[in-house]
DNA sequence: GCCGTTTTCGGCCCGACTGTTTTCAGTCG
């Protein structure tokens, strides 16, 4: 698969062509096209040229580098580019404060490519000799440098709403306070988020931002204005907050949701239906001094203007969900109050913490009408897998506890390992006696793409597999997902009608959505897992459900949404 | 470089904050 590779190319093709002082539209058009390039599934390699011709974002030139790439592995203007910069001064640009102008007065000027070159420059006060810059400049750059150097890549999506969590109580009491809401990536539900962006409606400003740049785990102020504030907190997380009028808290939240693409589409549609759109409200184009807002106190206000349904969150990436909008054809998308029951997780009978009792106490707790406790195979002794006669005599167990309960039913479940050659780790007839079996790979990551392929088709011919767990095998930040043709598994799933998991460990959210929409496009039936540990951590649903929204994914795409009978009927053929 | 409910040419989203400057450029989101 090329996607990746080609969109890492395009996107720093935008930067180079920054730094070359390019024409701005073209390089918002390499960024738009890296975006484009990134959502597909299919492989470009695979595409024809009328097929990439007809992607939004994807014209003539683009296409012309997609075949170049295909072909010889390089696209010449890329490697011309790079010749002219020296690499060291594109990680500069990763300095907060530093942007593709200063950078190249800097190169232009002192010869600096590098951080260390930069850090000498700036410590002995010969930055600020250059037209332009001055002494704050300067010091910024050198605070910008520092915190480049401890730079911290993004958080996953669970961790960011704990912070985010914990700054709004503590702006909750601050007098004048109307509304408080997370804005921003974590609001879409992004899979990992940068930086915490809170908007708040406020009779009082003042006090909020100066509760805010207060607050005990505030590290350091980056900005302090009237309406916006930027601060640091403990452990290097950036955190925005924005202040505006009630009558303006639709159109700053919507404004503040994005994504970037989302709102450059919406606005385009605004211009061309005689309005304008900012963060204060929706105005008539005419209305030159912007004194009358036609909407802005709702979101709901701003998307019924523009002639939309009310678009969730999630959905706003700029992938058809304007278009979908407009024809009142938006997903009805999958709620956490659907969900009934979880195939996925462990107790301490394999590396789980808590029993086989209190997990089942924990789902009942959840208010879930099943639960599928579950354990790992044999072969995963890292993890404690169970031996056969283990499993077996953990069914009775569970057919005796069943027969107290009547809230939540139990079933018997087993995360079974694929074998490197592809065989399941425990036999057919002990399959058969488990109720559902997940099939799932931790062993061989780095066999070829056939490989690993081959294995993942032999599980799902297996007609005791129910579900493959985590497709792609990736640890968010530590490990890349292991080699396999999607579009083949995907082509399996559907005629074996095999299920597949959307994993909620926050490091795992595996399928992607962008996977996950290709297998609805395919109606292949998908779980959401939490593949809890411990109690706590059946909370992770809310993860695994924010990606099936991410992927438009309805309640009848889910298997978690059936009632107990129901589940038995699907598990049975 | 992309795109079309004005357009195949001529547009292309919008504003806050900061710092270096006396009206604006650069950066950021």
């Amino acid at each position: 698969m090329l996607n990746k590779s080609f969109t890492d190319l395009l996107n720093e093709m935008a930067v180079l062509l920054e730094l070359n002082q390019d024409n701005v539209f073209r390089i918002r058009a390499y960024q738009t096209a890296a975006q484009a390039v990134a959502a597909l599934t299919s492989d470009i390699a695979s595409l024809t040229r009328e097929q990439l011709l007809e992607v939004s974002g994807i014209g003539k030139g683009i296409a012309d580098k997609i075949e170049e790439f295909v072909k010889t592995g390089h696209v010449k203007e890329h490697d011309d580019l790079k010749e002219k910069f020296p690499a060291g001064l594109l990680d500069l640009l990763n300095v907060s404060g530093l942007g593709p102008k200063r950078a190249r007065l800097l190169y232009d000027e002192l010869k600096i490519d590098s951080f260390d070159k930069l850090k000498k420059a700036a410590a002995a006060g010969r930055l600020q000799k250059i037209p332009g810059f001055g002494e704050k400049i300067e010091q910024n750059i050198l605070k910008g440098l520092h915190l480049a150097e401890q730079a911290r890549s993004r958080m996953l999506l669970w961790e960011a709403r704990r912070l985010v969590n914990d700054v709004l109580l503590q702006l909750r009491g601050v007098p004048g306070l109307l509304e408080i809401e997370p804005a921003g990536s974590l609001r879409r539900g992004k899979e990992t988020v940068g930086d915490l962006d809170i908007l708040c409606a406020s009779r009082n400003p003042d006090a909020l931002i100066e509760r805010f740049t207060h607050l005990p785990s505030v590290e350091r102020v980056l900005a302090a204005g009237a309406t916006k504030s930027s601060v640091l907190l403990s452990g290097g997380v950036q955190c925005d907050l924005r202040v505006v009028a009630a009558g303006s808290f639709g159109a700053a939240l919507q404004y503040f949701t994005g994504s970037k693409e989302h709102n450059v589409a919406l606005r385009e549609r605004a211009l061309r239906m005689g309005y304008t759109v900012n963060e204060y409200g929706l105005y008539r184009v005419s209305d030159k001094k912007q004194a009358k807002p036609v909407a802005g106190k709702t979101e709901q206000d701003i998307y019924k203007k523009l002639g939309l349904s009310f678009i969730p969150p999630e959905l706003r990436e700029n992938r058809g969900e304007i278009a979908a909008a407009e024809k009142n054809r938006l997903p009805e998308l999958l709620e956490e109050s659907d969900v009934k029951g979880c195939f996925h997780n462990h107790t301490d009978l394999s590396d789980g913490t808590s029993s086989l009792e209190d997990m089942a106490d924990a789902a009942e707790k959840k208010g879930w009408e099943w639960y599928a406790v579950g354990d790992h195979s044999q072969s995963l002794k890292v993890a404690g897998g169970m031996a056969p006669a283990a499993v077996r005599k953990k069914i009775e167990k569970i057919r005796a506890l069943n027969k107290k309960r009547r809230v939540c039913r139990l079933l018997s479940a087993s995360e079974v390992d694929i074998l490197a050659d592809g065989r399941m780790d425990y036999a057919d007839d002990l399959l058969a006696e488990i109720d559902v079996v997940t099939g799932s790979i931790h062993s061989g990551f780095h066999q070829s793409e056939e490989q690993i392929t081959g294995r993942l088709v032999k599980a799902m011919e297996n007609p005791h597999v129910d579900c493959i767990a985590h497709l792609s095998g990736r640890l968010l930040g530590r490990r890349e997902p292991y080699a396999f043709n999607t579009d083949k598994v995907l082509q399996v799933a559907e005629r074996t009608g095999t299920a597949l998991e959307i994993n909620g460990q926050p490091d795992r959210q595996d399928l992607t959505d962008i996977n996950a929409l290709a297998a609805k496009k395919r109606g292949i039936p998908m779980a959401v897992s939490t593949d809890a540990h411990s109690t706590e951590q059946l909370n992770y649903m809310s993860i695994a459900v924010t990606v099936a929204r991410r992927a438009w994914l309805e309640k009848s795409d889910i298997l978690n949404t059936k009632t107990y009978p129901e589940l038995l009927e699907w598990l049975k053929d």
